[in-house]
DNA sequence: GCAACTTAATTAAGATCCTTATATACTTCT
DNA sequence: AGAAGTATATAAGGATCTTAATTAAGTTGC
C-alpha cells in the first residue's frame, strides 16, 4: 500500500502516472519512418551516447546480441550506421551513427519539442513556470538513474 | 533553429530532452513478461481507459487492426483480457481486461513507481516541492493531449 | 608456452508479430 | 430492398526476434 503523501509533499504515484503519458505520448509519435521501434531506439541511444559495442547496444536495448547484429547490419545497409573495428580489442566492433542517421534522431526529436511546444502553449505563463522551476530536479532525477543503471555521464554529446 | 528561451522562461528542447529520458526509463523496466510491448500496452489502455473495439485499440496502437484481432486472440487465450459483443452494434466487439490482466499493468505502474521513489530519494525536499509544484501543470499538458488527440477523458478509471 | 576458459560477434533455423489482401457479417442510406 | 459502408476475421507472406551452434580473440593458471 503506497503512503498517502502530505499535502505540499510530491505524490510519486501521481508523477509516475503522468510520465507514463508521456511515455505514450512519445511513443506513438514516431510512427514516421519505415524503422523499428528498437531500430529507432538504437539509433537514439548512439547519438545519445556516441559509438558503442554490439554487446553494450544488446544489453542497453534488452534485445539478444544475435538481434543487434542483425539490426545492425540492416542499418548498416541502409547508411544508417558504421561499423568499425574497436583498437583496444580485436573482436569487438564500435558502432556509430552516421550523418544520415543522427538526421533522422534529430527530426524525431523536432516533432516532439514542437508537439510539447503545442501543449505548454495551452498553459498559463504561471503554469510554464512551474514547469521551468522543476525542470532542474527532474534533470537530476534522470542523471542519478543513469548512475544507478551504470550508464555514460554524458547526457547529450550531440552539438 | 528553436528560439532561445529567456531566463525564467520554459526551455522546451531541454524539457523534451529530459521526457525522452524518462521515456527511455519506462520503456526498459518492462522486460517483466513474457509479453511483447504492444501487447502490455493494449492492456495498459485498457486498464486506463475501459472497454474498447477493436477497431479503437487498433488506432491507438497505431498498428494495423488485423494485429489487434491476432493480439486479443492470444491474450484472450492467456486469460489476460475478455471480448463480448457490443450490444448496440452487433458487428463489434468490445474488449476488456480480465483481473488478472489488470494486475500485470498494476505490477509495472508499481515497478516504475518504486523506481521513482528511489530517484526521489536522492533529491533534496526543496527539489521534490519543485516537481510536486510542477505536477498540476504537467497533468494539464497531458489533459490537452487527450483532447488533441481525440482520447476519452478519463485518465485513470482503476481503483 | 599452451591448454582451458571466457568473451565478442556471426550464422542458421525457427518462432512471433506485423503487414497486405480478401472474406464475412452487420449497419446505414436512399 | 439494394448499395455502400463499417467491424471483425482469416490467409499468406515479410520483418524481427529468439535459441543454439560456430569462429575468433583475449585471459588465466600452471
Amino acid at each position: 500500500m503506497p503512503p498517502t503523501p502530505q499535502p505540499g509533499e510530491l505524490d510519486v504515484a501521481h508523477l509516475t502516472s503522468v510520465l507514463e503519458e508521456f511515455t505514450r505520448m512519445f511513443i506513438r509519435l514516431p510512427a514516421v519512418q519505415r524503422l523499428s521501434f528498437t531500430t529507432l531506439s538504437v539509433l537514439h541511444t548512439l547519438a545519445r551516447q556516441g559509438p558503442k559495442r554490439l554487446t553494450e547496444l544488446a544489453a542497453s536495448e534488452q534485445v539478444t546480441q544475435s538481434a543487434i547484429t542483425q539490426m545492425v547490419a540492416k542499418l548498416e545497409r541502409d547508411g544508417l550506421v558504421e561499423r568499425r573495428p574497436d583498437p583496444s580489442d580485436r573482436r569487438a566492433v564500435l558502432v556509430d551513427v552516421t550523418a544520415a542517421g543522427a538526421a533522422i534522431v534529430h527530426g524525431r526529436r523536432a516533432d516532439r519539442r514542437a508537439h510539447l511546444a503545442e501543449l505548454t502553449g495551452e498553459l498559463t505563463p504561471a503554469e510554464r513556470a512551474t514547469i521551468a522551476a522543476a525542470l532542474p530536479a527532474l534533470a537530476r532525477m534522470s542523471e542519478v538513474n543513469r548512475r544507478l543503471a551504470g550508464e555514460p555521464d554524458a547526457p547529450d554529446r550531440r552539438r
